[in-house]
DNA sequence: CAAATTGATGTCAGCTTCTGACATCAACCG
DNA sequence: CGGTTGATGTCAGAAGCTGACATCAATTTG
């Protein structure tokens, strides 16, 4: 018998889905999702850092996934080969998370000071892509323009995916933005 | 006579660089940055939104700038031509303020707060682009993609630009980035 | 097995950010 | 001259966040 109920972390972060969505992130204090949590807003700073925090989970795992997927990607000559070979890999990581995917995008979409966030989260996988790049021998600028590339294709995607009616696999949807990246860019 | 001294909000906006410089973000207080300017806390909320706004007064004209420009550019029949053209322009606005962007990106750059409040700029720039580009007829998803490429460029350049030693018209850098980019997104 | 340690949580005090409500008073307008 | 306007000041208070210290079941140690 343990002497506090398991996962607080993870209620934490139910709760203040739940929260966030029905009344929304500003109008929902600190307090509220600890209480909803069976637990105290100290608790709450002892695993997130800030409030926003909470609804952003993935973010971690998600950069050290993208970190290994761009280490195991084969050899390529063209960078953004690399990055497709990422994206890839970062679209069978959503494949089963597409409902949360979609509760998520919409508290989030409905708050400036979330969008921030979110945009702070999808720096930092630009940042592990360029990273990677580099670690394969590209140099700058080519990596880190390669690595904001591969993020903007993943965006674009990722929010048509959760946004569309029909269940298309993650992956598809991530290479038609990926060519259609590569139309935009071409010289003519 | 007037019952103030003229231009609070510029004195806020210098105050806050001298002191962010002197012992960074965190350690001043906006009652701190008012004082030096000879003002209230209170006020200085009615001059910024929060106290990270005060670090970017540019904001809104470059925005404006950045609309205007795209409707001039000429007619391309290539989405990244017209970005190019906006880059160009974009140059030009920087072109006399390199010290205060230098010293702007070394405040920033020492804070995460800040670096999260400047990629929010960048995005709205970002949508800056990608609705002029919409507004000339370019479809999704090849608008969203090309103005974030331009933004790529642009953020790539003008840390490189305010970086180098030598002085170079940004508007070189520019080009050059420009370049790198359609290099890395070329099919080989 | 008893004692010491660990680690997740609670409690509390306090600073800072940010906002609403109301007051002030020079400049301006009719 | 009297009324209005607008930038500022004053004050109170909610909420975010942090440091310091306490608690106590579980685990480890001797």
């Amino acid at each position: 018998m343990s002497r506090w109920e398991p996962n607080a972390r993870g209620r934490l972060e139910a709760a203040a889905m739940e929260l966030f969505a029905e009344r929304g992130f500003e109008q929902t204090t600190v307090a509220e999702i600890a209480g909803r949590a069976g637990l105290t807003e100290r608790t709450f700073y002892r695993h997130f850092a800030d409030k926003r925090e909470v609804l952003f989970p993935d973010a971690n795992p998600l950069g050290a996934f993208f970190a290994e997927a761009i280490a195991d990607a084969p050899d390529a000559a063209v960078p953004l080969d690399v990055v497709a070979a990422v994206l890839d890999a970062a679209a069978d990581y959503f494949a089963d998370r597409r409902d949360f995917s979609r509760r998520r995008q919409a508290v989030v979409a409905a708050n400036a000071e979330l969008q921030e966030r979110e945009l702070v989260k999808l720096a930092t996988l630009t940042a592990v892509l360029a990273e990677g790049l580099r670690g394969r021998g590209i140099g700058e600028p080519a990596a880190s323009l390669a690595a904001e590339a591969g993020t903007a294709v993943f965006k674009v995607a990722l929010v048509r995916w959760a946004a569309e009616a029909e269940e298309r696999h993650l992956r598809e949807v991530m290479r038609e933005a990926l060519e259609a990246f590569r139309a935009v860019a071409a010289r003519e």
